[in-house]
DNA sequence: GTCTATAAACGGATAGAC
DNA sequence: GTCTATCCGTTTATAGAC
């Protein structure tokens, strides 16, 4: 027997996770409170009702979704990027990987940054946290890259907030059957966001 | 006799703009789905019936919220950054002037990138057409600077949805009550952003 | 201009059958 | 697991008095 109900855990069925992403893609499509969820139930072939067995609120089945993108994260952008010892090695890790999240098809990601005020205070709190471990990572990384002599002189929170800004942009705008590719993009973003950071820009 | 009911026009009663105003802090703390028509009527010390006299409906406050924001970003932006032939100063006072009304009190521009979707599709084109005007400008504004050979050589159009990004990013993070002054962070955005795009980075 | 009262519709959530 | 049917609170919007 399956256990549901349990969204906030790790182990879910393909099931869950495919509800998790069709919801994702909805609410970033319409916001959390201009989608029904009925409209969410008819996108997993499901009636409400139905809906309802595997989430116990509309409210949970956010908080399920941007605990999916967390752990999605910090898989795909945070643990890779600690391994690397350089700290301009590391800062461009950064970047590529989290921009390769934003651009792939996968939109938990966005429901992360855009739709944090539907969470309960509580669940609120929880993500937020986890997002501050994130931001004092970056930030920590353009500490090291001061202490290499490699900054220029900024503001290293003003600067860890100017680079999540053009990477949370992208979803904005990036469009996949557009004149650019992901990648392509993903080089500019690095180009530009590097240069406006480090301090030989001969180089980039 | 006052002439409401007319709010994408520009002449308008300070009773009229301050629901605006009001309106649009209430958007921005809860989002337009999420707020109800009740509960901006008792910010501006009206019944629901009461606020109805002022305008036609929610999403036309909406509408209106953004003609409000756009004449704002226009007159307080791009008209006097147009007046400035050289295109370094002149991005320099996008950024400056941007940076400036993001960081005031008034909250209408940022429903004007939050919201959108919240608006029906003909007033949402109309404001997506206006604002695209202003996005050419920057655009332009860059190309100039690739004329005068003071460009790094980065993709426009990517350059463009970078400051963007960090500029409208701006709201959900900067405290008029934290350690920085919104001066200093502009000056600091400033600095960043040239890095990123201009050539002589030694200077800045 | 502003109010009270109410219409009309919608949305989240559940009961209980199969 | 999934459905039909339904409950009930909330919301936008309006009618009509003052």
């Amino acid at each position: 027997m399956k256990t549901p109900k349990k969204p906030a855990l790790a182990a879910e069925s393909d099931r869950t996770i495919d509800i998790y992403v069709k919801a994702a893609e909805i609410f970033h499509e319409q916001g959390f409170d201009a989608t029904s969820m009925s409209s969410i139930a008819a996108a997993v072939d499901l009636t409400k009702a139905g809906l309802y067995y595997y989430i116990e609120s509309k409210e949970d089945l956010l908080f399920a979704i941007m605990n999916y993108a967390m752990e999605r994260l910090e898989t795909m952008v945070i643990e890779p990027s600690r391994q690397i010892a350089d700290p301009r090695q590391r800062l461009e890790s950064i970047i590529t990987r989290h921009g390769r999240l934003l651009t792939e098809g996968n939109k938990a990601i966005t429901i992360l940054t855009d739709e944090i005020e539907g969470l309960k205070p509580k669940h609120r709190k929880e993500i937020l946290d986890r997002k501050r471990v994130y931001f004092d990572f970056v930030r920590e990384t353009l500490e090291a890259l001061r202490a290499d002599g490699q900054l220029r002189p900024v503001n290293t929170t003003v600067a860890t907030f100017s680079l999540f800004g053009t990477l949370l942009w992208l979803p904005r705008w990036f469009r996949p059957d557009g004149p650019l590719s992901s990648e392509q993009v993903i080089e500019e973003i690095t180009r530009i966001a590097s240069g406006g950071l480090l301090n030989n820009c001969a180089k980039n």
